[in-house]
DNA sequence: AAGTGGTCTAGACCACGCT
DNA sequence: GCGTGGTCTAGACCACTTT
């Protein structure tokens, strides 16, 4: 086995206190932020690296864990373990939701993503009536029935977001907002239509790692955390008329928000 | 060695295609979530979980290494590995730069934690001058010497938070910007004295897994991630004026915004 | 001293991807 | 077929915590 090119990785510190695996998981990670290894090169190979720094595969193993763990390499079984490559920011702005942007016949995910080059698809998963969960319940006035709509977002192939609307079964029904496609401008332009003016939209965010069934569903490396956002939607008469819960993938988004200063 | 509480873990499906560690981890994953191990409870002993599902200790310590990193239990050396608790969450709303808010002679910090029950405490980590970063000097219209203010933010004893603030070295000098106390209402306050009336801010929120140096400043668990928020503060006349970079431990926040739908 | 987790070794067999 | 990573075993020694 040839070795490796010279410089890209160092060797071990045997009077060091930091665990071989800890010191391994060091170099790569630095050889990594100082361009030693760029966006989507191989590493060595796991035989490599023990034949390098003369210790066990497990300990490779590891080390590999380590900076798998913190997003930085991914391994692809049978090839190698890559540099993972930055994947495309979505970056969503306060004016989101402005009026003025809800175009024809368009969501407003389609009409952004088209702008920013990227393939923009959204599955719509089911659309039901529920129960709500204790907390939808409250953040709805204590709606007993709801309609809820879920959905995912992809783009360019690879699902960035899934999230489920609830609105108060008195206000969905008898709408278009019960059909899988609710017409130009979306279920916001529905509620306007039907009397339900919107005043304003709250947002609360959390991040955090996700649970099996969201790595699943938005096919997450590991490494990769979760933005939750709960969002809840108010008309004129401060009654909430929506709750949009969203599970997006942390590194496809930038979330922007103006706060005024008075 | 005593048999585990009958119940509270299943046996393995040899017949699975799922890995056995996988399948150990799923096991104890559902045993939190279904409260059969409640917060702070410790897990079976690694040599009583060798026992109990009779494989070697490598599979056992891989299926802990598992939910460790999902953020569920924390091992402590010696002790056990130990069901996580969920710690109290800070909520940072969106009236938090209103001027009502800015009391004399204390931080937004220390009046809203107090307020929480909780015991603040501020580290003034740093105060010097610096030429920004190209992402910090583009935000402040190309600044080339700015001051920075570094600070660490704790509660209860335990770090939440660390923010680095940017000033444009003509606004700050000879003001009180440059000491550790700023004085009553903060630096905000110190600028709108100078002449620098506060208009707005734009707030940017990024999610992901923090770094060797965040998890020591943070004293983070494996399985924490990191909220990056970047924000930026402009006078009346639409000038930047400030560049504040923030680090917080996203198990510590909820971050709360409100939308105008016009 | 006994029990706990932390690290490491030296193997083994398997599944996947490429040539 | 061969090189890759994925899983698993059966040990070993160490450091930390409690009794």
């Amino acid at each position: 086995m040839a070795p490796l090119p010279s410089g890209t990785l160092g060797t071990l510190d045997p009077t060091s206190d930091r665990a071989v695996f800890r010191q391994i998981a060091d170099q790569i990670r630095d050889a990594i932020a100082k361009g030693r290894f760029t966006e989507g090169a191989k590493l060595p190979s796991e035989a490599e690296l023990v034949e390098h720094y003369g210790v066990s595969r497990m300990t490779v193993r590891n080390a590999l864990g380590v900076v798998q763990g913190e997003g930085l390499v991914r391994a692809e079984h049978g090839k190698g373990v890559f540099v993972r490559p930055r994947p495309p920011v979505r970056r969503l702005a306060s004016d989101r939701f402005a009026r003025r942007h809800r175009e024809a016949g368009r969501s407003a995910f389609t009409v952004e993503a088209e702008a920013a080059g990227s393939r923009p698809e959204v599955d719509s998963l089911e659309i039901r009536e529920e129960r709500p969960s204790p907390d939808v319940s409250a953040r709805l006035d204590g709606a007993r029935r709801v309609l809820a709509r879920r959905r995912r977002y992809l783009l360019d192939g690879r699902p960035v977001e899934f999230a489920t609307s609830y609105l108060p079964l008195d206000i969905a029904q008898g709408t278009p907002i019960t059909e899988p496609n609710p017409g130009p401008g979306g279920i916001y332009a529905r509620l306007e239509e039907s009397g339900h003016t919107l005043d304003h939209f709250d947002e609360e965010i959390r991040a955090r790692m996700p649970s099996p069934h969201e790595i699943k569903a938005l096919e997450l490396a590991p490494g990769v955390p979760v933005i939750h956002l709960i969002r809840t939607a108010f008309d004129t008469a401060a009654r909430p008329v929506e709750v949009c819960d969203t599970v997006m993938a942390a590194d496809a988004y930038v979330l922007a928000y103006q706060l005024p200063a008075h």
